[in-house]
Formats: structure tokens, sequence, C-alpha cells
DNA sequence: CGTCGCATTGATATCGCTCAAATCCGGTGG
DNA sequence: CCACCGGATTTGAGCGATATCAATGCGACG
């Protein structure tokens, strides 16, 4: 079989992985189903999502390539979300059982698997704080603020900003609109999807 | 050393322990400074946060007893951000190197801190969920559905409903109001602090 | 008692949601 | 090459849910 690999992809699991191709929309797992299989995101996009009552959806995380996917339902007996591929994607896959003799063999790929499950707790945390906040404007800083590079927070938007609209609890409409005030007020400067502070001048710095 | 212990807290790592009781507004560790402890808020409140440039604060997690602080610093060689304790708090700590050492040696340990941090990225990405429900009593009710116990998702209030109305996202005046009118239609029952679901007559729902 | 914090309710303001419409842009087919 | 189409982007108008401000009751605690 022929594996072309991403980088981010261990090399010990290769031996016991396959790929699948989906098309937009296709749908990888469902909930309430038990996980049999490791799934890694090689290109595309796959999202993970929860339908409420009105088949309101909420989407749980998008992941991207070099991803996992539903790390943490690899102990639990089933997926607690759907998956769905929201384009046409790579996914790489391995038997939850191979994954597992892995992680007890292999001490590195244990490790390197927990800084993973660290790193997403701490985007998922950053995300709940995130929410927390009342007003669009104060959404947008914190977005900037914790995931902006460089001194001036610089980040580059991957997906449409309709979809960041729904990552921040927002509708698309509130946020072009917030961008656009933040842009007239000189707090942001955007260049097409990327986005920066502008402001550094410290009202509190005398002389 | 008298060590009470939270329930979430690993039996294995109780033997390296140390407490550390903290005022309120006490800094704990400081952004760019090497992690050497693994720290566990055992009561209180520790915030994580990262400062702006015109030293504006961004809280990216606000930890409550049973979690663990900066999982992820375990691997990088600085914190990326302050922890302050936001009211008089109890924190465990074990050195660095003693929980790697356990990590490496102890395999079923190493298991069960994935579990840990698997768990605490479901409930992490439950709160995104329900955070990004727009309407006060959708949050309730999902809080219910996930988080209670039994068929009427029996739940039992820990901290005060002005503590639950800031984790909901809303203020505790909405919250008062919507619980109201939520035991006024008779969705919910309501006895003190404990809250369940009356009626189930909703014709999709999950589990 | 007096004080403090939580719980509760009222009145009003405001921000984001909803519905609606115009524009832009890339792709597609004639 | 151009007409058309669908989705993203943008702006407008109005409404409603939640925030905000304010007042009161209540229980704990010194």
């Amino acid at each position: 079989m022929s594996l072309s690999r991403h980088p981010g992809f261990p090399l010990a699991l290769q031996p016991c992985v396959s790929r699948l191709d989906l098309g937009a929309t296709q749908q990888l797992f469902r909930a309430g189903t038990p996980p049999r299989y490791i799934h890694f995101v090689e290109e595309g996009a796959v999202r993970l999502v929860r339908h409420g009552r009105q088949g309101e959806e909420v989407v749980l995380h998008d992941a991207r390539p070099g991803e996992f996917l539903a790390e943490a339902s690899l102990d639990s007996s089933r997926y607690h979300c759907d998956a769905v591929a929201s384009q046409p994607s790579v996914v790489l896959r391995a038997a939850k059982a191979d994954f597992q003799r892995l992680l007890a063999d292999d001490q590195s790929f244990a490790r390197s698997w927990m800084a993973l499950l660290a790193a997403q707790l701490r985007t998922a945390r950053a995300r709940v704080e995130r929410l927390s906040l009342r007003s669009a404007e104060e959404r947008v800083r914190h977005l900037l603020l914790s995931e902006g590079r460089g001194s001036r927070c610089e980040l580059e938007i991957t997906s449409s900003l309709k979809d960041l609209a729904r990552r921040l609890g927002l509708t698309h409409e509130s946020l072009y609109r917030t961008l656009a005030r933040m842009q007239k007020d000189g707090v942001i400067a955007r260049e097409g999807l990327r986005l920066r502070l502008t402001k550094d001048d410290d009202p509190d710095r005398m002389t």
C-alpha cells in the first residue's frame, strides 16, 4: 500500500495504517458508536460536531492536517460526537488495538501522545475562556492575544470568516461588523485574512 | 505530612507531593520561567493569565479544584503564562522530575494520566459546546443533560448559583430568572441546590 | 444587632440575533 | 468570452434576550 506521509504522523504507527478518502460532508463516525480506530487528518478538514434538539449543530473541533481525531474518545466506550469531513479530505486510520499496543511499548511515542493531549486541552480551555467573554470585540481581542504570533499578535485566518464566527460563538454578521468597527477605531489592521493589533501606544508610559 | 486528597488526584503521585497555601492574588509561577513542578488545585481557584503590551490581561483559564495546572508545561522549557490565585487556595505540587520518572516507570500511572487528560479534554469540549448555545435556557438544559445523573438528569449544585452562572457564561440575575421561568413552565424542579428535569417529552433525546 | 454576601425581583439599556438585500468572487458551462 | 450560479462578504433595520443598575429579603457570622 502506498502510504504518503504527513510529517506529524508517528513512524511507528505506519505499518498498521490505512487510508480513507472522504468527500465533503461525508461522515467518518457517529456519536454513540464504539471507537475502533484512531484517525489522523492528512489532508482537508474533519469537523467534530454534536447536534442539539432542533438540529442545530455545535462544532466541537475542526481538525486540520496533522491532527488526530477524537483523542478523548480513545478510552471511552463510545464516541461523544459525530465526525464529518467539512471538505474533501484524506484520513489515515489505525486499529485501536494497534495504537494501544504502541502506547504501551514505545516510550517516546507515549510521551509525544501525552504532549498532544495536553496541547489540545490548553486550546480547549482557552476557547472556554474566550466564549465566557460577553462582547464580540473582547472575543476577537482574546483570540488575537492568545493565538496571535509576534508582538503584534498577528493571526492568519485559515478558514472563512463565517467559520471563524461560529468558533467565536457569534453570527457572521456580528463578526463582520465587529471587525469593521475595530478597524475603524484603529484597534486592529486587516489585510485579507490576516489580522493584527495595531495599538502599541502605551497610555501609562511616563515621560 | 497530612495530605488530604481530592478524589481526582492520582494515588501514585501522593508520596512526592507538597502543599501550598496561597492567598488571593498570590502568584504561583510566572511566564518565561522554567517549569519545575506540576501543580494541582485542591481548593480555591488559580487563574492562568497572559499579559498584552499595555498590561491588559487575558484570562486563559480559571482552574478550579480537581484540575491540574499547565499540564502542557511538562514538555516546554518555560511557562507561557502567569498563574495567580484568584481567591485563597490550596495547591498540591510535585517536582517535575518525580512526575516524569513516575510516568516513565509506572505503566499504569501513565495510562491513568492519559485517561485523565482525555477526560478533562472531554469536559472542556462539553463546556465549549454549552457556551456555544445562545439562550440561557438551552445552557441550563445542556448542563443537566450532560452532567446530570439518572433518567431525570438530577444535578446537585456544589457551588453557589452565582458561580454557576459564571461557568455558564451568564450573569447571576439571568440565571435566577431562567431557573424561575423553567420551574414555572414545569421544565425543571428545584429543591434548594438540586435540579432535575421534570419532563422528558423530548422526541430525539440523545443520552 | 450590624455587616456581608447570596438570592431574588424590577426597570431599563444595549448588544447581538434575525431577516433582508446588495456586492463580490471563483467556478462552470454554453 | 460571457452569462450564470452559489457561497462568502458586507451593510441595513428592527427586535428581543441578556446585561446592567437598583432595591429588598435572607441567613451566617462576629
